[in-house]
DNA sequence: GCCGTTTTCGGCCCGACTGTTTTCAGTCG
């Protein structure tokens, strides 16, 4: 039983609890629940066998009983009567922009529309009017969000996410009008996957930064466009960016709240109220002045606000070390910060190499020489360069002879190069766990990058096995990409991530961070396992190109969301430090 | 449904916007 599967489920009976009108609270219940189990790092297996499910915040008598129960049949009872009585469609419905559990109920109860394409044919075709509380804009608003949900509105890689808002970003920094500008929300946290972007900014012109940013020319279709808040639909992937004016004395609060992660939020605010106080977008207040916070809800008027212009007031009045927006998930962070016990995140100033990157000789597109040189620029004192093995011909795997050629190479390279390049090689591992490379020639590497390129379709077991195995052979350094997920193209492969972490502490193999924009694997949750292991962490760009040399940074980035520091991570050894590792 | 250095019952984060109303419910982040 994978962990996912109970979050799905319990996050699946939330709506279908929404949908019936259930108490709010039981729905956040399951929300929370399957938010905690998401951010496990174990395995709920074995915290049943150790009996400690309800130790985990938010599962308690009900859900722990209903975790056994799909973890002993693979199935749960509430969970299917629940579904037996509510149409899927009705579900589908609830993800159109707009439309909530009230008003798909309506629309069910009263008119027996069950699927969005039956909602689309009532929307236009008027039918809709006929109910209390539905006049044309409602029904206008429909219709887009339907074409909205259909044209995507998938989350995007971070990567995208970035470079969206950096333009957004770059056109906005132009105006006179505003004064500060900083991107907010997930972007900001650098969550692996992007689904909006937030920017918020101060100006003394609100009006006119408005103004600007829904006429810019990146900018698709208009959203809403109000005095402080405007959306638009970006051209670039249909993502949609929210901007935020504000005034400068909420900008901490602001940039705090609009961070997030909403759980994160929560639980702050909890912790706020426990002190006396309360948090708003406004600032901090005192708990008892209830309405009065000084926006505009209350005529701007202020009133004994205690923090709110920097995040650090914010954290530093609620006796707390400053958390890096990176660990802003709700996962033990803040019980952290209060203690002083956060960890000191590695920063990419701190890398001083990079372990996987290919060369022409295999399907990298440029030579050994030209990598030295661009590596130049990035300050670091060693690098990988990883081919591909034999078998993987789509991917012009190096042959023996060919290999012999590259050291070759390398060596010359070497006597000129500022930096150490490493001999390397991006093994793969066979259908049956060998790798593909006697071990006579893999012993000619400095770095071994062992791999899974095929057979993605085996059973659990057999991957996992495959993967301990290539952790077994004495020439493995690393294991890279190791759940193989590629975004837009391959989920992650099924495997066993704990037993892998296992085999790779027992072996000092290291587990790679592969930092290129579509995998960012393995991910910050999967680190954090690895990390309770003991496993050391490398990261690698998978380089193909001299242009993707700068991607560590998001490499880094799931790094510190995984929680890590420099004795962390290989890349943050000197040299000698990385010459004695390989020598293990 | 969870949770408890005030509680085993009665709370549970907070505010803005939209569209529909004529004071507010629904939705969102």
């Amino acid at each position: 039983m994978k962990n996912q599967e109970v979050s799905r489920i319990f996050r699946d009976i939330a709506k279908i609890l929404e949908l019936k009108g259930e108490n709010i609270f039981r729905i956040r219940a399951y929300e929370r629940a399957a938010q905690a189990v998401d951010n496990l790092q174990e395995n709920l297996e074995g915290v049943i066998k150790k009996e400690e499910l309800t130790s985990i915040p938010g599962i308690g008598a009900d859900l722990s009983v209903k975790i056994k129960e799909i973890a002993a049949t693979g199935r749960l009872k509430y969970y299917e009567e629940l579904k037996k009585k509510t149409p899927q469609g009705l579900i589908a419905m609830m993800e159109i922009p707009g439309l909530g559990p009230k008003t798909v109920k309506k629309l069910y109860e009263q008119l027996k529309i069950n699927t969005v394409e039956k909602l689309e044919k009532a929307a236009k075709s008027g039918k809709l009017l006929k109910l209390e509380g539905i006049r044309e804009k409602t029904e206008d608003n429909i219709l887009r969000g339907i074409n909205l949900v259909r044209k995507g509105g998938e989350r995007q890689t971070l990567n995208s996410g970035l470079l969206l808002s950096k333009s957004f970003v770059d056109k906005l920094k132009s105006l006179k009008a505003i004064d500060d500008i900083e991107v907010a929300g997930s972007v900001r946290r650098k969550k692996d996957t992007i689904k909006d972007i937030d920017i918020l900014v101060t100006s003394k012109k609100p009006k006119e930064v408005m103004d600007k940013f829904i006429h810019l020319d990146l900018v698709k279709e208009v959203l809403a466009h109000g005095e402080t808040k405007s959306s638009v639909i970006a051209k670039e992937n249909n993502m949609q960016v929210d901007l935020r004016v504000l005034k400068h004395e909420s900008f901490g609060s602001a940039l705090l709240y609009f961070t997030g992660s909403k759980e994160f939020n929560i639980r702050l605010r909890q912790l706020a109220i426990k002190m006396g106080y309360k948090i708003n977008e406004y600032g901090v207040f005192p708990a008892t002045s209830m309405k009065n916070t000084g926006g505009p809800a209350s005529g701007g008027q202020k009133d004994k606000k205690l923090a709110g212009k920097t995040e650090e007031e914010i954290f530093s009045l609620l006796k707390m070390a400053y958390i890096p927006p990176e660990l802003r998930e709700d996962r033990g962070e803040i019980d952290a910060a209060l203690e002083n016990k956060l960890p000191k995140l590695i920063e990419l100033n701190d890398i001083k190499g990079d372990f996987h990157i290919h060369s022409r000789y295999s399907d990298g597109l440029a030579s050994i020489a030209d990598i030295a040189k661009k590596l130049e620029e990035f300050d670091y004192e060693y690098a990988a360069i990883c081919d591909h093995s034999q078998s993987l011909k789509i991917a012009g795997g190096l042959s023996e002879k060919e290999v012999y050629k590259k050291l070759k190479e390398l060596k010359k390279v070497n006597q000129k190069s500022k930096i150490k390049l490493f001999a390397g090689t991006e093994v793969d591992i066979a259908s049956d766990g060998t790798l593909d490379y006697s071990n006579n020639l893999l012993k000619e590497f400095d770095v071994v990058v062992a791999a899974i390129h095929s057979g993605f379709k085996q059973t659990k077991a057999q991957l996992t096995k495959r993967i301990v195995n290539a952790c077994k052979n004495k020439y493995t350094n690393i294991i890279a990409h190791p759940t193989g997920k590629l975004w837009g193209a391959r989920e992650a492969y099924d495997i066993d991530i704990d037993e892998i972490c296992r085999a790779a502490a027992d072996n000092q193999v290291a587990l790679e961070i592969n930092c290129y924009p579509q995998r960012l694997d393995l991910n910050d949750i999967n680190v954090m396992r690895a990390k309770k292991h003991g496993v050391k962490l490398t990261l690698g760009t998978d380089s193909h190109q001299l242009n993707q040399l700068w991607s560590m940074e998001l490499g880094v980035a799931v790094a510190r969301r995984g929680w890590l520091e420099k004795g962390d991570i290989i890349n943050c050894l000197s040299l000698n430090g990385v010459i004695k590792w390989l020598k293990k």
